[in-house]
DNA sequence: TAGATTGTTAATCGATTAACAATC
DNA sequence: TAGATTGTTAATCGATTAACAATC
């Protein structure tokens, strides 16, 4: 779903006015029958004969996904990937109001990137006991997942996406997301795997 | 199932020689029947009484997912992300082996990253046909993924991980994986967004 | 009116879970 | 033998697809 969010973007930005479930399903590699159900969990935006307003849809789905919600949010590490973030306002485009960036590292602490200087980890959970924050993307290595989560957790982060590969075990109740750069790799192996014994047997 | 390979890993650094399905589960967050009618799936890797040989289990995984495949491979784009993967041999770690890496940024072009030196996107193409490589990882920003994408599945390569965001049309048979931060942290939204309505219900 | 497409209900398919005999 | 746990078959559940009357 959050696909056909950023589909529906895109063609509200190109100006496109109405858009079929037939379309729809073609962009997004789905049946129209997919399409349809789907959207009309969210509510009616269909034009009999004519399709789904995509303005009307874009507004709505903006609220759905809470791209317009200004969650208080902060970054724990500051790598290559935790850069990426900040320089390209990755957590303000998804609806995530980006309050401070932290790292332990002295080489980056005090940097300045993308209007946001760097902070001392070390003042991490004073900055939390002062100031409610709802996420946070955790971007450290791998080995400090898991105390880092847990000074979240424990001071009122409850929602955590985790792009740092390791492992973290969260309180109950906690809102979790983890982007594994290796599963999604090894996933597209096993698949290239697969379509070389295909090929294999079919001759080639 | 990459998630399972990865606890796998885990258990075996770890030195553990059986695991019960029951334990397995709750590691990766499923029923232990969910655990042996996927491992059943590979082979018997279970003892009756004991669990399941970790062993045996990573020796075959390994296989399984190609780890140990060494598939020529590229990297297109070397940016925050393209850094990351280049400097954390991330393909190399997944059963890629990485032949070169390029970008089109006279800035980045020449510099040397963890032994490779970044090559010039314009001389990509020339590349590609003169060296066999089955698959390319796409760090190129986001409007730059369409044409490099067709440049690449014209010059041979057969599996594409995009972690640009942008979209691509491929031809057909060719193996993608799609990577996108920004619907990895919407889905985190949405899920915010619920347990937080969710709690309002409840009368917090 | 005729044509196209929605919204929704019913049918199909696949994946998850439960159950249990076989095994160590 | 008694206890534990597998491998596999059957039951359940959910998600995808097909179908079609209602609507523009």
């Amino acid at each position: 779903m959050t696909r056909c969010f950023r589909i529906i973007n895109e063609l509200e930005a190109d100006g496109v006015d109405f858009i079929s479930s037939h379309e729809l399903g073609e962009l997004l590699g789905c049946t129209p029958s997919q399409v349809r159900q789907d959207l009309s969990f969210f509510g009616k935006y269909g034009l009999s004969g004519f399709g789904y307003a995509v303005g009307l849809l874009h507004h709505d789905l903006v609220h759905v996904f809470g791209a317009d919600r200004h969650f208080p949010a902060i970054l724990v590490g500051v790598g290559n990937i935790g850069r990426e973030l900040l320089e390209n306002d990755v957590l303000q485009g998804c609806g995530y109001e980006l309050l401070a960036a932290f790292d332990s590292s002295p080489a980056i602490i005090g940097r300045e990137i993308n209007g946001f200087t760097v902070r001392d980890a070390a003042e991490l959970e004073e900055f939390l006991r002062e100031t409610p924050t709802d996420a946070a993307a955790l971007c450290v290595p791998e080995e400090a997942v898991g105390e880092t989560a847990e000074l979240l957790c424990g001071n009122g982060v409850r929602a955590i996406w985790n792009v740092s590969g390791g492992e973290m075990k969260l309180p109950w109740g906690t809102v979790r997301e983890d982007l594994r750069l290796s599963d999604s790799l090894l996933s597209l192996g096993y698949r290239v795997k697969e379509s070389l014994t295909r090929r294999e047997a079919v001759g080639e």
